[in-house]
DNA sequence: GCCGTTTTCGGCCCGACTGTTTTCAGTCG
């Protein structure tokens, strides 16, 4: 998928034209970009089977920007961005990223002091020149100075399971205050985003400013960016950007949908209330013409603007908008669905809890089966069972079944794919199991077509009954390994294999876009399951279910939400 | 550069906070 390669290039684009000054364009190119990141085609695959017509089916993508992604795919680069390279220094973007440190900033430091980089920046921050200059002060080169010191060591993206953890925190502080009335965390964890980059967070208060006070003053908080009567920005301890934003009770509906949305989404929905003769803000949906407020609810706002209420998850401009415009958005699988859990290790391999205790949690969270599939002897490092310790957990198996009633356990495997795209174990030990999960845990760094023919061959194995995390990625630090999906998916049509969405908090494999392509397009059945090392992981599962509705799966789709009985059905090697 | 149920030209989301101003531009989300 070349989409984000080039939704990147569009960006530093627009990054340079705005650096250039030029008006509006930066805009078009940002909007495209955002199109196309969060777009679940393919763009090689739209240019080759409709050409630059399908590409200009993307909103935001006109005939210059088509132009530019057609040169991308045929030469694998594009011209214009070469050109604004060679006039303009790489280090004026890179100053970007220095907070508070806009184009139009950065453009008069360049033409006045010729500042060209970061370090240009601090020298003349330090000798007192910046301060010299028109519409900047002392304060201005007081904040460049420390915006650099933490511009540099920023961190990245965090992943979700952390940004909600963070959350709950200081929700679960604030919340403390009597006048906090209600508080909520928005934004990329209530759209529950993979990774989080920073959280919105909603209070409704009748006084705002204790609440900001108390905020600004809690203890995870190593900096305050800004504070203000409605809104304050802190940098935590763990480097973790918090916005919090007081808003009067009456906006709460309009405050909700505001926050939640993705920027791009939020465009959308602004537009068409434009269109409609409203006007959106966070402070509610108003008619232009009387000025009054025409509806309180989120849910109201998406009927006004004559769309079905949208879920939090599916809320990055992918397609959500028209499928609500039309009825036709999916009834998305909950939580409260999942029956049981197809994936956890235990003492027996590497995880931390007895069979017997896996067991009693997971019927605790009201599953009525679950699957334990410890590591298959090849995985040593993850204490893999030879055959003689099998024979062991069997019976182990056994002894937990007689132990813990009303809920039955299933005896699996999570089997490693060898390089040749043989199992780890025999086909006559295979057939034993009630469940086998598939996983590739070594030789990731295979050819596309090699490691596609070892999961093919591998799932094409009728003793296979889910693929686990299939694409073997780690958020932010091990991309997936390269295998030709649509090939894979194709297969599986025929095997009727399962895919695993994967609930470790790093993995979250299939990822949404997957997700969406193995159910639409071929029609496929998943699996969500913790992959729970202990029986807290066992919570987990909340992740996997969020993945696999920003991947607009519905209880249809996902198998471990039947009963025993008719998962049976599926999955014919279960013996209990 | 993109887009159109007022428009093929003339718009382009909008409000809060900061710092440098003395009424506002720049930046951010």
């Amino acid at each position: 998928m070349i989409n984000q390669e080039i939704a990147d290039i569009l960006y530093r684009i627009a990054d340079l034209l705005e650096i250039k000054e030029v008006e509006w364009e930066p805009r078009a190119y940002r909007r495209a970009a955002q199109a196309i990141e969060s777009y679940s085609q393919d763009l090689e695959e739209i240019y080759k089977e409709s050409g630059l017509k399908g590409l200009m089916e993307i909103p935001g993508v006109g005939k210059s920007i088509a132009s530019h992604i057609e040169e991308y795919i045929k030469t694998g680069k594009i011209q214009k961005l070469k050109e604004l390279q060679s006039q303009i220094p790489k280090g004026l973007t890179q100053m970007l990223e220095v907070m508070g440190l806009g184009p139009k900033r950065i453009s008069i430091l360049y033409k006045k002091l010729k500042i060209k980089n970061v370090n240009d920046l601090i020298k003349s921050a330090k000798q007192h020149k910046i301060s010299k200059l028109e519409g900047f002060g002392l304060k201005s080169e007081e904040n460049i100075l420390e915006a650099v010191y933490y511009s540099r060591q920023a961190s990245k993206r965090f992943l979700l399971s952390t940004g909600l953890q963070t959350a709950d925190s200081i929700i679960s502080q604030l919340s403390k205050l009597k006048e906090v009335k209600k508080i909520e965390s928005m934004g990329s964890t209530r759209r529950m985003q993979e990774t989080v980059g920073d959280l919105d967070i909603l209070v409704i208060t009748s006084n705002p400013k204790i609440v900001m006070d108390t905020f600004t003053k809690l203890p995870e908080v190593n900096k305050i960016i800004s504070k203000g009567p409605t809104r304050a920005t802190v940098i935590l301890q763990n480097r973790m950007q918090v916005d919090l934003r007081a808003i009067p009770e009456e906006s709460y509906g309009a405050a909700v949908q505001y926050f939640t949305g993705s920027k791009q989404h939020n465009i959308i929905t602004r537009k068409i209330a434009i269109k409609k003769g409203f006007k959106l803000s966070e402070y509610g949906l108003f008619s232009k013409s009387s000025n009054k407020r025409v509806a309180s609810s989120e849910k109201e706002i998406y009927q006004k603007l004559g769309l079905q209420w949208i879920p939090p998850e599916l809320r990055t401009a992918s397609g959500e908008i028209e499928a609500a415009q039309n009825n036709k958005l999916p009834n998305l699988v909950k939580l409260r669905d999942i029956q049981g859990d197809l994936h956890m290790h235990t003492t027996w391999s590497d995880g931390a809890d007895s069979i017997i205790n896996m067991a009693n949690a997971a019927k605790k969270l009201g599953y009525s089966y679950i699957a334990i599939t410890d590591h298959s002897k090849t995985t040593a490092i993850a204490n893999g069972l030879d055959d003689k310790k099998l024979k062991q957990q069997y019976l182990d198996i056994k002894k937990a079944r007689s132990k813990v009633k009303g809920i039955k356990i299933l005896w699996g495997t999570e089997c490693d794919i060898l390089s040749n795209g043989k199992l780890d174990y025999p086909d006559d030990i295979l057939k034993k199991f009630d469940l086998v999960v598939a996983a590739i845990h070594s030789g990731f760094k295979m050819p596309k077509e090699k490691m596609t023919e070892r999961i093919i061959k591998a799932i094409k194995n009728e003793n296979v009954d889910i693929m686990d995390h299939p694409t073997g990625r780690l958020i932010d630090r091990r991309p997936a390994y390269r295998v030709d999906l649509d090939k894979v998916f194709k297969i599986t049509q025929e095997t009727k294999t399962a895919f695993e969405v994967n609930c470790s908090p790093n993995r979250l494999d299939l990822n949404d876009i997957n997700i969406k392509k193995a159910i639409q397009k071929y029609n496929l059945k998943l699996t969500i399951d913790s992959d729970a090392h202990s029986t807290s992981n066992l919570n987990f599962m909340n992740l996997g279910v969020a993945q696999a509705r920003r991947g607009w799966a519905e209880k249809k789709d996902i198998l471990n939400t039947l009963p025993l009985s008719q998962l049976k059905k599926y999955f014919k090697k279960i013996k209990i």
